[in-house]
DNA sequence: AGCCGAATGTTATATCATAACATGCGGGCT
DNA sequence: AGCCCGCATGTTATGATATAACATTCGGCT
């Protein structure tokens, strides 16, 4: 979730370049993966990458996956609303997202019983998708 | 969730120290933190904690939180069942083990209508708890 | 021109996690 | 007993992820 917080100032050019990266891949990319396809663009040193990143979440406009340490662009323009859930394939790496209202409305009751004022939330599920269901088990997308 | 898998042989002895020293914190521990509490009983190296921590997790007797790279001990003995909601609180760095029926059924339906054959799945709520929002805002643990 | 704040560039280092290989220990077998 | 084997353990080194700290550049403003 992480709730989008202030105005629109344009993009600048770094975050453009990481947000154009990550809308392009087709699987979620690790900060170090995005520093290596933009060195030709300019980018030199992680720490570029991280700031470019953590402005993009903070507007809402990328995601970081948790469980994967990677990022993704965020398909949906949902920027404000609440828990999003990440449904990842462990075999062929592709991550989607879904909003659901019954996850969203209970995880904010769960929160609200526990005393938590809830800042943000990370909910991602993890196993195998259809297509790499029906491709004999075991098989990883670069056999195929 | 993470089912628990196989059989229970006892734990050895370096499961068990980790184990202990999990369910003697307050809060959850990242794997260094272990290490640094354990030297004393005769762990000396990062691979020790991470193979105690990777069996007892197979187990079900701990949970990783994926948002802190730390992990606790499970307080509920549910080992088998389905997703748990981890409730956290950036100030005081407590977490809290839930489960909730409404959030279980509707995440593994939300794979199910993904496609996706669920193996493991990660729910952490973040904010402030109560008992942090009652003392002056910004507030920290240590300060108190 | 001179100032200021924000974004950027750069170097170094912290933190988290695993690979690879050696050693030791116990249980079953001959 | 002596051997073998599986498995936990110990140990060293390295990989992967993330941030601290400080110098530099850029653009708007007066
Ligand atoms: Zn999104
Ligand atoms: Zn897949
Ligand atoms: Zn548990
Ligand atoms: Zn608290």
């Amino acid at each position: 979730m992480t709730v989008a917080p202030t105005a629109d100032a344009p993009l600048t050019r770094n975050q453009t370049l990481v947000l154009e990266a990550l809308a392009a891949a087709p699987v979620p990319l690790g900060a170090y993966a995005l520093l290596d396809r933009l060195r030709d663009q300019g980018l030199r040193a992680p720490a570029q990458v991280y700031r470019a990143l953590d402005r993009l979440q903070a507007r809402g406009l990328v995601h970081r996956l948790e469980t994967l340490n990677a990022f993704v662009a965020c398909r949906e323009a949902h920027r404000a609303e609440g828990p999003v859930v990440f449904v990842i394939c462990e075999h062929c790496g592709r991550a989607r997202e879904l909003t659901d209202e019954v996850i969203g409305g209970r995880l904010r009751g769960l929160a609200a019983e526990a005393g938590l004022a809830l800042h943000s939330s990370s909910v991602e599920l993890r196993g195998t998708c259809a297509a790499c269901g029906r491709t004999a088990a075991g098989t990883d997308p670069e056999t195929r």
